[in-house]
DNA sequence: GGCCGAGGTGACAACGTTGTCCACATCGCC
DNA sequence: GGCGATGTGGACAACGTTGTCACCTCGGCC
């Protein structure tokens, strides 16, 4: 900047003027100091703008994993509303461990971003008061903060979502429903399971119920041996996309335990248990039978987040918001397989 | 920082000392200074840090869509070699529009990135001269940077993959092979045309190709009018993740123009051509047939471009590199459908 | 002619950190 | 006791920008 200046043959200020669009600069003197940024190649410092101003425009992103298709379009959402406001976008998975997420948001913290918007990981964020006294705020996403922290917070209808495909599953004459969440220290896993138990009331039955940290083997062995139980569910809720995907690939090829006879259609690609899921994902549409899902909104998600986050950090002072976003069936033909 | 050193009371270059974990500090002292340092809930501003130091610890990346698994997979890997590394990364999508990508770029020079990686939607890039020789590298992944710029890039075998995918289709007896590829500016649309065409030689029917940026629409009409021919195609290959998913809803639920009887076994859920697909997609495997695929390792291609960024950073003034990397093919049954 | 206001310009400090250099003890040694 | 080596602490400038304030010039007006 200074090298511009002089080769414009004025002082510094001015240059800042020019590369700021301030008024008050003679029109003739302006396009000498623009002709010198284009001849030097001269391009702002945003370090030293950031340290002057206080602020970076910038806005941190910590997610499950970067690489998940909710998370992943929940991500893009956000980022589109950020660019969109003339920020950028910092983004990090923290892979569901507590202490990573906190760190990212320490690390985020110590680069003074305006703003954070977090999936946690965690149940605590004590460690969140001390920024947001700061003045940094945080809005949470798809999960809650821990107790102790309000902050503006969008969530899915988790539950009723659940109660909704359980009774999507009940409506089609099954009663043996099987349930396979994830680990329930996760809230939204939590929510699910409770939705699914007070839709199905009484005929709870805790030996169909799985929650665990999805995986091939261990949803393998879950539905094994639900299979081989006296009376085996006929059908089956997932509880989030990824365990979808998970129980259809291990449920791929099986066939029915229960008697249907061997001459039915299409009995070789079919499943032997009726199926719903949380979560949309690609290409549920095109397996046979196609997969009927609980849909949320991951985009619309981050973009809440990120106007909400938008709307604090333009000074509103007020309350923390707390969003829910609605969720909505879509039937593809899985859960009406008869019982 | 001035607030922990009177609170210590010491001078304020002490507190820098203890706070980088620079020797010369007498224990005792560090330990005032890192008691003071909680008390107050001090943390280092990085915008100044940076502005002393002179590099940001921040990579820039910049992707076709954060939210495509291609690319989720390709970020997230680079994500986990730069936070790896201490950093952090500054992440942004171009929408495969060159005027966003190279806005994006002059974004993250301006904000002195310490590094760039590049997936570019243009293909004249010598609005990167500059920053380059400004000492910001950058790293081209999936696609080759414009004419006249020579910097570490990293690519797959696209038209290996091609050929590769073409011959399983010969092998298995189709002689009219369709061709569906995205737009042919695309660096790797363009590649994966040449491969097609060479494996099918003589063979090569332009009536059968065509390139267009992928739509459902677009497909389907494009699909009508080479399955409406004369002597229509057999078998279909398809030029990338998102065209495959396009053209399977597309073919769903219809039969053979063919002559295919009736009769035979799945033809409601079959298809009436046979395919293959450039990219390996989730639940490839459970459709049916499963479809058989060019696999490449989006997360490969991002570790590998993040670890020539990185090799360049800390010295590396080298020839810039080209890693090629391999592609496989993975049949599943949807390549081998009789012609 | 003197005064005033507006428009244009510039000097200077400050943002919070780190690198350089210097000052002052303390200690062991001749 | 003088002297250098070592260990510890501090003063100061600099990074590149922007906000504050003051200055200069010029035209219009009494």
């Amino acid at each position: 900047m200074k090298d511009v200046a002089s080769a414009a043959g004025v002082a510094l200020k001015t240059v800042s003027r020019v590369v700021n669009g301030e008024p008050g600069v003679h029109p003739g003197t302006a396009e000498r100091v623009r002709e010198a940024i284009d001849r030097l190649g001269y391009s702002r410092n945003e370090s030293a703008r950031v340290l002057r101003r206080g602020h970076t425009s910038t806005v941190g992103l910590v997610i499950e994993d970067l690489a998940d298709p909710f998370y992943a379009a929940l991500g893009r959402a956000v980022e589109d509303v950020v660019i969109g406001r003339g920020c950028l976008l910092l983004s990090a998975s923290s892979s569901e461990d507590p202490a990573r997420e906190r760190e990212l948001v320490r690390t985020f913290c110590a680069r003074r971003v305006d703003g954070l918007i977090v999936v946690p990981a965690g149940h605590d964020h004590s460690y969140l008061r001390q920024e947001l006294e700061a003045g940094t705020p945080a809005v949470f996403a798809d999960r809650p903060p821990g107790p102790g922290i309000d902050v503006d917070t969008v969530l899915c209808d988790n539950a009723g979502g659940a109660a909704l495909a359980t009774r999507h599953l009940l409506a089609h004459g099954h009663r043996r429903i099987a349930f396979l969440g994830d680990d329930p220290s996760i809230f939204t896993a939590a929510r699910r399971l409770h939705g699914y138990r007070s839709a199905l009331g009484h005929l709870y039955d805790e030996r169909l119920v799985s929650m665990r940290t999805p995986s091939p083997d261990g949803v393998r062995a879950d539905l094994d041996r639900m299979l081989a139980l006296d009376r085996p569910p006929t059908a089956l809720f997932t509880g989030n996309g990824r365990l979808t995907v998970t129980a259809l690939r291990a449920l791929e090829g099986r066939v029915a335990a229960h008697g249907t006879t061997a001459g039915g259609t299409g009995a070789t690609t079919g499943r032997p248990v009726a199926m719903a899921g949380f979560d949309d994902f690609e290409l549920a549409d095109l397996l046979t039978p196609g997969v009927t899902v609980v849909a949320q909104d991951p985009a619309g998600m981050g973009r809440i987040a990120a106007e909400l986050l938008f709307r604090r950090l333009s000074g509103g002072g007020d309350q923390p918001r707390h969003v829910t976003l609605p969720v909505r069936l879509i039937p593809r033909g899985s859960g009406e397989l008869p019982p």
